[in-house]
DNA sequence: AATGAATGAGGCTTCATTCAT
DNA sequence: CATGAATGAAGCCTCATTCAT
């Protein structure tokens, strides 16, 4: 990754070039796919957004199918990253939780016209063709829900959670997390971040709408 | 709403064949839309299903959005008047958020295709230009909202909700909804129903994950 | 095949029309593909000569690569026909081989704008993918050699022709007749048939081109 | 015609540097053009047999139409320059023909991948706009055939050609030769030169297939 | 001369929509 | 009303050619 100290100078003029504009690609790709949706969003668009002919995406991408794995995959790939982080901060089965929900949020906002994209895309369709490249992205998704899940029972172990089953915690979590980000992302499009609000959600997650039943 | 007794004897042979049609087509819609996507739905693999021939269609829906657009409106209709219903049969707020929420699971296994299509199409296009039809149904959904919104604040000031933002409450109470039923759309297709994994999710939107904190 | 009297008369209508318009393609495409070859002709083409529009060729063959298949296959099956036939209708090998020479004349002038394809097309890309359908055009011209080759071998076992390897003779007899042909199809297109120079050719195959040795 | 002894010492290393490159590019084309066809090579197939950028090749040829008929040109010219050799070598009518035929063949198995490419494109193609460039190689060829008409013809009136028309006596020497090569550069690919084979086919075209007729 | 990234016209194909029967 | 063949605009992709380095 960062090992071509010395040489990489001689060949980079050339290679930086390509690599930024492999990123304008994927930059413009993002901006299309989020305000368009994927099977609006033409390859022309796309193109002028990067401010290069048609033909030059097609020597970075083989096909339109092939840029918007790329485009995910790159993405999910800072978050996981970030988020294995966030994950391995926390001590406690809920800090990790906690840290996993403001850490997506964090994302959010420093990706927001791809979570607009996720959010198009992925709610329902994550078993879609065209989702399912060769490191199937669903697959991956998939296994990170699968982590929190443990998670959620470790803590149900340690006493952190209630004693409700771990998916029902996870679908809980999830849609919680989902929809406020959602939400954010279209209908208050243009709110700022709200560090209390969050809070609240959060809060929302871990104690509910309702006053504590009395014995318990 | 529900019957022109009086008119509807003397042309009706003819228009109840006619609505009997346009129900079929509309029901291969919502299948065709549901498995492939707005987008990638033909209008021949609807008249395929609904055993017409494509011009057919033509003759009942102006344009393939404006058929998309009335089978959103018809089942929104039928939802609207459910959740009213429900709605009216609750006393407290409590009571009738609790029945919108599951009066809206009975509808998803009454409606599951197009729970299937909302999951997909819905999420972040409801203010996409094709969804916005003369009676514009994300305004619809808004307005439902903003009514159930109504409830939490009710709620609220009657004490039954803690005194958290009512658009919190509302954000964490669709979240919750929303994914547990896209889950089922999708991952857990052939799940069997499960009254006890729904009233658990309504006790985690009720009362958290976590146990209550002891001083309150 | 013809075997839908009664009742071909109230479905035909369609058909009929639909079995024209195909026939008319199929002769679109044989002209434009004769004169610009394969590669070249466009699908636009095509339509204009079969004055239709583009994408009605594409209710009909489902790619351009399909459309040349099927112009193939039709033109193999005729012309296997009529060989067949000429063929029977010789007792001798020799007279078999006769008539396949003249009966290839037949088609050539039958199929003038077929044969200047083949002559493009066929001579060394028997084995190009494009050529390669299900029922593999190149297997059955290669058939019909080895048919071809057999009553060589015939022959020179019945004394009608010199013990040459046979298929040196086929190689002869093919190299003469596609030859001919090519010329007339592309050098001398404007030329009119001629019996006498056909013969000649055929004299030239049987008995060559110098007079015969002495003692023999 | 051979050497520019004078000038050529002062510029040589560039120029036979550069007479060299474009020997290379010519070969990489000739190989290119004959596995793929004309239309289906791309020029950056070439390019990289070649070893060169894409753009050099510009730097040498106009056009892929031009790299083409440089090719053929070039190609052109070897032959005509061994076929005249060998024309002249033979005393009699008779003798040159058979000298062009075996020539021919010598021709052929010294530049195998070229005779691909004239089987593939030239058959019917001579009339392409693609092949006729200032010095029309169509024209050459056409030349050719009317010198060995010319033989021919010769031969007829000193008696070692029988009486039938020039141009038959052409076309069957040209069909024979031509075929024959055809299908030993496509269908036996791997067949190693066999000689007598070779006598074979000149054999039949000079006394047929057919034992002579009694009387003659 | 050499490079190879960038260009963009042009081809194939799809599919919503129309219209003659 | 029903039909489904026909239409043609629009999208994806390829590749010959150019040009700044």
């Amino acid at each position: 990754m960062s090992s071509d100290t010395s040489k990489s100078k001689s060949l980079s003029r050339r290679e930086r070039e390509s690599a930024r504009h492999r990123q304008e690609m994927l930059d413009a790709a993002e901006a299309a796919f989020s305000e368009y949706g994927f099977e609006k969003a033409r390859m022309e668009d796309i193109a002028q957004r990067a401010e290069f002919a048609v033909g030059t995406l097609y020597r970075f991408f083989a096909s339109k199918d092939q840029l918007y794995l790329e485009l995910l995959r790159e993405k999910a790939d800072i978050m996981e990253k970030r988020l294995g982080e966030a994950i391995n901060a926390g001590k406690t089965p809920l800090e990790k939780v906690r840290n996993i929900f403001f850490t997506r949020l964090d994302l959010f906002w420093d990706h927001k016209a791809f979570f607009r994209l996720m959010v198009q895309e992925t709610e329902g369709s994550l078993h879609k063709p065209r989702l399912c490249g060769d490191e199937n992205l669903a697959a991956r998704y998939q296994r990170f829900l699968e982590q929190l899940k443990d998670y959620f029972e470790a803590g149900i172990r340690e006493g952190e959670f209630r004693d409700v089953s771990a998916h029902c915690l996870l679908a809980a979590f999830e849609g919680i997390l989902r929809n406020y980000v959602a939400r954010l992302g279209y209908l208050d499009q243009d709110a700022p971040r709200d560090p209390a609000e969050e809070e609240a959600m959060f809060e929302l997650f871990s104690h509910g709408a309702c006053f504590a039943p009395k014995s318990q």
